[in-house]
DNA sequence: GGGCTACCATGACGGACGTCATGAAGGAGG
DNA sequence: CCTCCTTCATGACGTCCGTCATGGTAGCCC
């Protein structure tokens, strides 16, 4: 688990994000949070503050990408709807063992920065795609037709999204649940039976 | 149209924090696009700047609450779906005539305060509670049983707020329009036709 | 007219920010 | 040993921030 320091200014300018911000999130909290030397910043990271932003973003999005994978590979009996339920399952967790200070880095990230730098925005992009496409990859092989996956896949991501925001702004795990009752339902309804693999 | 000073100062702040976020909006900015004399600043809002944008806040969950009620009223053969659809419809248009720069001011606010200010936080709280009883409400005057409406504005409300996300990081409205093609009929179908009203 | 309040103007303060300049360890290779 | 390169250390610079202090108008009321 010992990481190279730029890995973990890295992952720190992330965590900060998912707290604070991008514009609440100071280079120095960063190396102080990944208790990094100050000097290795402009080493590491000679694109300042963008650059750093930027690949915090990026990793954050490859991390969701994998979790997802993960969670598809330990759900038994997997359905699309459990598939949900599971991803929101994470945040929940954390949330009520956590607190609620911490959201997601993407959305940080969209609102602080999608009007002021192209770069950072894209890289959000990026991440989002990055993070749809084994959701729609699982959600094929549950059996939904190709050309659904990828909608559904984005009302997950959407619906996920935007009940952590509510969750956070009420302190309450409730929207979480609420999104996934009402759309376990519709999510299970997309499965073609007939091409339904094993 | 012509406000008072003070009016103006709360309705800058809403949109620069919906571009900027919290962080990156100073009072400064606030004042010099509300051509709003900076003396005023301490005069209206001795509170500083949590509560100006508190009561930025608390204004954009009361227009986006009146706005859920205009767009209901205006709808000829409303339901629960097209009700959802319009409201898409609305960041929709603003997103293509205006662009993608201005996001939603309560998402920002709680990405960027959530963990740092408390008044904040319920600020949003409230706004996002004042936004969805009248999504609920007109759920109900649709046919949807109150068991549900409550659930269903949660999901709509979420699934809204996340593909306004993703519609700004990827720069195309194509989420907006993906979430409402696959809510339609789940929405359509919580009516009880029994007790629907003309 | 004197006093009181509401409103606006202006300058300053202390702090935090991102960035840069400069330089020192410390190992690798000649 | 000397040099090169990576990595880290430290201090400074200029800018912007939110806040405050102070003072100036303008109008209303007694």
């Amino acid at each position: 688990m010992t990481r190279t320091p730029r890995e973990r200014m890295v992952l720190s300018a992330a965590q900060l994000v998912r707290i604070h911000g991008v514009g609440a999130t100071g280079m120095r909290d960063v190396v102080a949070h990944a208790e990094a030397p100050r000097g290795s910043l402009q080493h590491y990271f000679p694109g300042g503050k963008d650059q750093l932003i930027a690949e915090a973003v990026t990793w954050a999005g490859d991390y969701a990408a994998r979790r997802v994978a993960r969670v598809a590979a330990k759900l038994p009996d997997p359905t699309p709807g459990k598939l949900f339920a599971a991803m929101a399952a994470q945040w929940r967790d954390e949330f009520t063992t956590s607190g609620f200070d911490a959201g997601c880095p993407l959305v940080a990230t969209v609102a602080d920065t999608a009007a002021t730098s192209d770069s950072l925005r894209e890289a959000v992009g990026k991440a989002f795609e990055g993070w749809q496409r084994p959701v729609a990859a699982t959600l094929e092989q549950l059996g939904v037709p190709p050309a659904r996956s990828t909608s559904l896949a984005v009302l997950m991501l959407s619906a996920l999204e935007g009940a952590i925001v509510l969750a956070r702004a009420h302190q309450d795990v409730a929207p979480l649940d609420t999104v996934v009752a009402e759309l376990r339902p519709l999510l299970d309804g997309a499965v073609d039976r007939r091409r339904r693999r094993a």
